[in-house]
DNA sequence: CGCATGATTGAAGTACGTCAACTCTTGTGG
DNA sequence: CCACAAGAGTTGACGTACTTCAATCATGCG
């Protein structure tokens, strides 16, 4: 579902992974899907909880976290998006989380009425869309049992992988990982202090399954360790 | 988005949910969406997890859960649906969870097939299956929220109150919630074990906030201070 | 270079899980 | 109709895995 560069952009070709999606569908048509280009600087805000959603968006480049919080200020943080990937239901409603950058992102919005109008003419597109709702809830899914039934070894195993296997999935075939966010985010995604995501990450290195040059890149050394890792802790 | 009497069928008019938004919207043409009765007992599975789906699920009446284990047997329950609620995303795909019937279960089986050619005819229709994708996908965040950043007492005091307000949509006015699930089956929902369930249930009956006439029928004395709990368990 | 912020490690406390006993319910058959 | 069994629910005692609090160590930016 992840393509490899949604960057590319020729001459007469949209921009664009829907765009794309859209162009391809309605060739004869010509049918218009454009996503209005936004660059956003580290940490800025997107969307506020509440906010009236307007538009779907498509990462370019960088990495966005969705999160909701708690009265007393505890963070659940939603889920990482990275290139290629979109953000939103197709249709308007008051968003449930915050979309707020973590790195420095260049995103694609696209107007929810006029993402409609295309679907309409086009069944591909539509299929397109369904698909990334239906991955968006699998992964959500995946992360509620990561949540309510993993160990945090299990949880932050599963984590890497996650990231190791987009990577893969997108072509590359090293066993580099980067980790753009903050151990604040990752503990907020992974319902654990940012304590405990420190030791788990040391002691995966201790265990030499990772290794890493800083702490926002990660390699791994033994991938059937970690594999098995996010399935049972129990031989610690 | 709950309607309080689904299984009112008078002549003439379609019987559920969606097969009544469909007739509304196509009152001309009376395209025709019409749902498969079916009657489950108590603990039989709907579906499996990886199975084919090809329906979409309307609960007339009775409680269905839905699940998805891990490795070792350890168990995630996603939801639980009771009259009224749509179960299953409007497109064919590979199931990633277990659909059981909690309770006696009346269910209507749309053929995903079906609903397609009729929701390209009706955009009500479409509108109002987008609705429940968009409560279904709000209902998971917060889940994952209390399974990531809540305490117990919260997380069951947050359960209570969504059985709550489910009645209260409903038009129902009494303080009697009933649970038809095991405490089993709500430890692994909320990523507890039954006796932290038991605990707490019973912390609550000792603070008179909740009674019970037996475990699976509970009242609500003290409404405040139930959402109060689900904040918030500072002051224990 | 120096400060601010983030990451890591250590020590100590506690909330929740585990194990086990007991009770209450429900249903079945003598 | 009661006796008993089987299962679900509840409570208690205890251990530990994770959190909390605190100090130290990197990193990066002005």
């Amino acid at each position: 579902m992840n393509i490899a560069s949604p960057t590319s952009n020729y001459f007469g070709q949209p921009e664009g992974i829907l765009a794309s999606a859209a162009h391809v569908a309605n060739s004869k048509q010509m049918l218009a899907l454009t996503g209005i280009k936004r660059k956003l600087s580290k940490g800025s805000t997107i969307l506020h909880e509440e906010d009236d959603v307007k538009h779907v968006y498509e990462i370019v480049s960088g990495t966005v976290k969705t999160s909701k919080l708690l009265a007393d200020g505890r963070r659940q943080v939603i889920g990482f998006f990275g290139a290629g990937d979109i953000i939103g239901l197709p249709f308007e409603f008051a968003s449930f989380y915050s979309v707020e950058a973590v790195t420095q992102t260049t995103i694609l919005c696209y107007p929810i009425s006029q993402l409609h109008a295309v679907m309409g003419q086009s069944p591909e597109l539509t299929k397109f869309v369904f698909s990334c709702v239906h991955n968006e809830q699998e992964k959500q899914i995946d992360h509620m049992i990561s949540l309510g039934r993993k160990r945090p070894k299990e949880r932050i195993a599963s984590f890497l992988l996650d990231f190791y296997n987009k990577r893969v999935d997108m072509g590359f075939a090293d066993q580099v990982i980067e980790l753009p966010m903050s151990r604040v985010d990752i503990s907020d995604y992974m319902g654990l202090t940012q304590e405990t995501v420190c030791r788990v990450l040391s002691f995966f290195k201790r265990r030499a399954i990772i290794t890493s040059r800083n702490s926002h890149e990660i390699t791994i050394l033994d991938l059937p360790s970690l594999e098995r890792m996010a399935q049972s802790s129990v031989l610690h």
